[in-house]
Formats: C-alpha cells, sequence, structure tokens
RNA sequence: CGGGGCGUGGCGCAGCUUGGUAGCGCGUCUGAUUUGGGAUCAGAAGGCCGCAGGUUCAAAUCCUGUCGCCCCGACCA
C-alpha cells in the first residue's frame, strides 16, 4: 500500500481531549476520529489493527470448540425483562422504542438472546456441551464515557458462552478458556497477567480477570513472582500475620491526652513523634442502616469490598464528616475503638500492636497505650486491609509485588442464574429436566487495541507488536524523485508483499524527517530506509521501531533478514 | 447526577474584563529553492466566533436559555 493512499490523517499537536497516551496516539496517528462522547470511527489502520485481534480470537475460540454466531444487537425488552435485568441494568442501557411504542434495548451483552436461542433449539444432554460466541458491537450509555476507547458507551466485544450438562462441564469449559485466553494475550504480545477477581454482581463463583500489564492502568494487581499468585487487590486475601515471636511489649497504663486541633494519622505522627504503624484508624460506615465502625492501623487502607462481604450488607457507604458528628457526637478526626457506641470491626494487625494510639471519642483527645482486648473487644477481627507491596503472598509467604493493570478479558462461571431465570433446560440421561450450566468470557476487543498502545509507546508514537501491526513493514525512500532509490524502494515491495508480507511503501514526496516521524508515530514495526549513503555500498538500513540502532543490510540479503526478523517475534 | 472548565478556519490557541465588524502557530493549496529526523521564501484559500433568543446604533465580547465536549466523584468490560 502507498503512503500516499492510505487514509490515516496524522496530527501534529495533541488534540485537547485526549487525556491518556493510548487516546493521543490513536487521534494523532490517524487510527479513530471520535462521533460522539465514547463513541468512535474506525479509520483503515486501526480498522487493519483490530480485524487481527479478532482473528487471533477468532482461532483460539476456534481451537477450543467455540462456533462463531451473530446476533442481534437490537434486542427485545422482554428477554430483558424475563431474566430481571430491565430493572436491574438502569440508566446504563441504551434503550429505545419502535414505532409501534415497543421497548427495545441496544445489547450492552448477550446473555438474555444466546441463552432464548439455546433454549429453543437445544433439548438435549446429548447436544452439550456448547460454546457459542460472537464479536459486535456492543453499547453501554456509560455515566462518564473517557479514556478514548478504554470506556466508551459504543465498543466491540467478544463473547462466548458455554452450555454445560453439569459442573464438572463448566469447570471443563473454564478451563479451555482459561487457557485459549492465555494463548491469545500470548499470541498477541502482550505482557499480561491472570487475576482472581471478585465475580461481583454477576455471580457465580469463580472469575478471573486478564489484564494488560500498563502504568496507567485503572486497577491495581497485587501478584508474586515465587508462586504465580495474583489478584485485583479487591480480592487480594491478605493472610493473618504471624506473631513474629518477637516479645509483645508490657501493656502500659491507658493515658488520654490532649491533641487540639489534630485530626488526620499524619497529625498524630507530627505532634506525637510517632510512626504510623502505632496508630489505628477508625472509619464509619453506613451499612444497611446501621452505623458501624471499621478499624486498621494507621498506615493501612480499608478495603471495602472486605468489609462488605464481612457484613454482608447490601449498601455500605462510608459516613461523612457531619453525620458522624451529629450521629456520634465526635468528629472524624477523634473516633476510636474504645468505648464506642458503633460495633467495631478491626483488621487482623490490630490484634499484634501494643501499647497503640486512637482517637478518645471526645474532640481534641486521643489514647495512648491502648490495648485490643483489654480496651475495647470488637465484635470481629477479620481481614479489612488493602494488600500493599512488600505482603506476604497468601499462598507462598513470599513477599507480594503491586502493579497496574487493564481489563481485557473477563471469565465468569455463570452456573444457572440465567438458565433458571428464563426456564432453559434440557433432558439429562435420564430423562430429567435441568438448567444448563453456563459460563461467559469477555474480551473487549477495541479496549485491547488501546491497552496495546498504552503498554507499547514511546515519546515518538506508538510501537505495535508485531502480530496485531496494522501493516508490519514500511519502506521509505529518502528522495522519490532518485529513480534509484525508487526502483529498489519498489522491488523490495513486490518482493516482500509477493510472500504475504503487509508492507507500505512511503512514495510521498516529504522530507526524510516527515516520513520518519509519521513512520514512528504509526507504529509499524519495522522500517527499510532507502538512501544514498548506504545506497553506494549496495545496502539498505532496517530498523525496528522497538529499538534504538539502525543495521546494515545488503540488499540482495534484505527478504533474507526481513523473514529472519520475522521468524523471532 | 454533583463539582470544575471549555466551545473562535482541519489541529493547538489568543481576542471577551473595558462591545466598534476576527488574529497567531501548525496543517492545506500554488510556485520557487530545498531534501537523512516534522525545511525556507513568496503568494492563496478557508471562520455567519456551538446553537437560539435578548440588550445595543453596533455583540466573538454583555444577559438568558439550550446543545455539545473535557476534567474530578459515585458506576464499570
Amino acid at each position: 500500500m502507498k503512503s500516499s493512499e492510505i487514509f490515516n490523517p496524522t496530527l501534529r499537536e495533541v488534540p485537547s481531549e485526549a487525556e491518556i497516551v493510548s487516546h493521543q496516539l490513536l487521534l494523532r496517528a490517524g487510527f479513530i476520529r471520535k462521533n460522539s462522547g465514547g463513541v468512535y470511527s474506525y479509520l483503515p489502520l486501526a480498522f487493519r489493527v483490530l480485524k487481527k485481534i479478532m482473528n487471533i480470537v477468532r482461532e483460539e475460540m476456534d481451537r477450543a470448540g467455540g462456533q462463531e454466531v451473530l446476533m442481534p444487537i437490537i434486542q427485545p425488552a422482554e428477554l430483558w425483562q424475563e431474566s430481571g435485568r430491565w430493572e436491574v441494568y438502569g440508566d446504563e442501557m441504551f434503550r429505545l422504542k419502535d414505532r409501534h411504542k415497543r421497548s427495545f434495548a441496544l445489547g450492552p451483552t448477550h446473555e438474555e438472546i444466546i441463552t432464548t436461542l439455546v433454549k429453543q433449539d437445544v433439548h438435549s444432554y446429548r447436544d452439550l456441551p456448547l460454546l457459542l460466541y460472537q464479536i459486535q458491537n456492543k453499547y453501554r450509555d456509560e455515566i462518564r464515557p473517557r479514556f478514548g476507547l478504554m470506556r466508551g458507551r459504543e465498543f466491540i466485544m467478544k463473547d462466548l458462552y458455554s452450555f454445560d450438562i453439569d459442573e464438572d462441564g463448566l469447570d471443563l469449559s473454564y478451563k479451555k478458556m482459561y487457557e485459549a485466553y492465555s494463548r491469545i494475550f500470548e499470541r498477541m504480545n502482550l505482557k499480561y497477567r491472570v487475576v482472581e477477581a471478585d465475580s461481583g454482581a454477576i455471580g457465580g463463583n469463580e472469575s478471573h480477570e486478564f489484564m494488560v500489564m500498563a502504568s496507567s492502568g485503572e486497577a491495581e494487581i497485587v501478584y508474586c513472582d515465587k508462586c504465580h499468585y495474583a489478584a485485583n487487590v479487591e480480592k487480594a486475601q491478605c493472610p493473618a500475620p504471624e506473631p513474629d515471636g518477637a516479645k509483645r511489649a508490657e501493656a502500659r497504663p491507658l493515658e488520654k491526652i490532649h491533641t487540639p486541633g489534630v485530626r488526620t494519622v499524619e497529625d498524630v505522627m507530627h505532634s506525637l513523634a510517632v510512626p504510623a504503624e502505632s496508630i489505628v484508624k477508625t472509619l464509619i460506615y453506613w451499612a444497611d442502616g446501621e452505623y458501624v465502625g471499621a478499624v486498621i492501623r494507621g498506615d493501612r487502607e480499608l478495603n471495602e469490598v472486605k468489609l462488605k462481604n464481612l457484613l454482608g450488607c447490601n449498601e455500605l457507604l462510608i459516613a461523612d464528616e457531619n453525620q458522624v458528628s451529629q450521629v456520634l457526637g465526635v468528629s472524624v478526626g477523634s473516633l476510636g475503638p474504645v468505648g464506642a457506641e458503633f460495633k467495631v470491626y478491626a483488621d487482623q494487625e490490630i490484634e499484634l500492636m501494643d501499647n497503640f494510639i486512637c482517637g478518645a471519642n471526645e474532640d481534641g483527645y486521643h489514647l495512648m497505650n491502648v490495648n485490643l482486648g483489654r480496651d475495647f473487644v470488637p465484635e470481629t477481627i477479620a481481614d479489612l486491609r488493602n494488600a500493599i507491596k512488600g505482603d506476604p503472598c497468601p499462598v507462598c509467604s513470599a513477599e507480594l509485588d503491586t502493579t497496574r493493570g487493564i481489563e481485557v478479558g473477563h471469565i465468569f462461571k455463570l452456573g444457572t442464574k440465567y438458565s433458571e431465570a428464563m426456564k432453559a433446560t434440557f433432558l439429562d440421561k435420564n430423562g430429567q429436566e435441568r438448567p444448563f450450566i453456563m459460563g461467559c468470557y469477555g474480551i473487549g476487543i477495541s479496549r485491547t487495541m488501546a491497552a496495546a498502545v498504552e503498554q507499547n509507546h514511546d515519546e515518538n508514537g506508538i510501537i505495535w507488536p508485531l502480530p496485531i501491526a496494522p501493516y508490519q513493514l514500511i519502506i521509505v525512500p529518502i528522495n522519490t524523485k532518485k529513480t534509484e532509490q525508487m526502483d529498489l524502494a519498489w522491488s523490495i515491495y513486490e518482493q516482500l508483499s509477493g510472500q504475504g508480507l503487509e508492507v507500505i511503501i512511503d512514495d510521498r514526496d516529504e522530507r526524510a524527517g516527515v516520513k520518519f516521524k509519521d513512520a514512528d508515530l504509526t507504529g509499524i514495526p519495522l522500517r527499510i530506509t532507502i538512501g544514498p549513503k548506504a545506497l553506494q555500498e549496495n545496502k539498505v538500513e532496517v530498523k525496528k521501531r522497538w529499538e534504538n540502532e539502525t543495521v546494515l543490510i545488503a540488499v540482495e540479503d534484505i527478504v533474507e533478514e526481513i523473514n529472519s526478523i520475522l521468524s523471532q517475534y
């Protein structure tokens, strides 16, 4: 393909609307253009990338026994009412009416449709397992679309749904998908991790997220290099700390001290010259109609998901300062577990603390030398804190590390949630009617493209991983007016594209600098430069986008050299 | 939905406070000179200043409404 004919309008300046790197670069490099908030057009280069991602996904879905289908985006309300999600989904679902005033939704996902499809035509265990998938646009009327393709309102997604006879079957389907997903992200040359995830509202008992590593990722992940444990911070367990054998300090008498104006943990640290580890903080939550206090060490963060799971409540909201002072008569800076009027839930670490400091439940006062057991007894002691770097791994006790990632895949065991709600059943061996055991497995296709950029770029632009690059190679003749250069460029172009390689030839009458800048911005992995310097020795230059050095290659060896590079990546 | 900000040629912005008929850089087009990391010179095209009302002799500028976009928060593949 000639550069002069490719539709990829590049921009020199960063459009002001773009906040994160992938959004900026995809706009600047002429891959995407916005049509409205969270809705984008994919230009030719982007579409090529998307097709590559889709093809890898397709191949692995097929290999795992999946069959591709195409289903409606416009879905009738009745199906959603049947599953109960018409109400549940709320404002996040795009809704519309037809001319007869019948209600429809633009599909945010396809559980209802697929369950209906299978229910209509699958009636026997002999037809199971069944793995069906689709790749298409999905719609969510996000409260706030942002980050370009990361959180759009229209996005491309692959979803596979599995239907099994029993839990064992589901386990097998789940395992197949887990492996297929791993292959997919490996094939795309993306650095990723699989993490245990909270299965959240969708239900089910097992769930993993596939995270593409990127410092800009929205999810924090803890992981262990020793044993491959990895989990979303929300989910990561903190093992109960072992008493490390060091002698526990003698409990000293409780002491109340005047601490005017001291509110935060930091204030306490400074005014009393103590480390955060010897302070205990108390957070008040409104949990289904009751105020409760969560107590954790001063340097730790509370994990609300853990607290919520512990309390088994539906609604958990942190109380604001006004509520606290009104209801408890103390300002938030002076809260503490001693003599508290609220139920106290303490993090495990509190048990190991001796003579700590906390608020006195009286404005302007703190308590020193507080000890659990002697001075207060919590309702429950549990794991309530966020895991952080350096914490022991819950599996092997080695030190955990943390990183950030972008969630590009998520696999769930659904069980019978939808099949029961929608009465989707089959007859088992014994003629018994049973609901399908389902699983669902998603990959954000358009998001993966953005994640790939987020992970692979430098100050000059995108660096596409070879397997998903829009083109693999670009040939840059320095001066298009020199027939010697152009003839050679075209000859190499013919040879390489003749063997199936995707090649761009920059035939534009631009200065070399412009061509280099555009090539870098666009992120084509390999570049062959044809210029007068090397040509004198009958050589051309080869440059890998992800490396700085340029290598001189003899003209007659160039095809072989390119093939050798391609075989390595 | 709450809080903040912004809509002025394709992109990035100035002008608005103090109303007087729109400007800069980049890009685009023409020509010349150039040609190894976003060239130079000369010329040119392109904007009813988001939209709708209002105030005024006069509105990009002041007022009201409306639409859209961005950021922070609750939500989330």
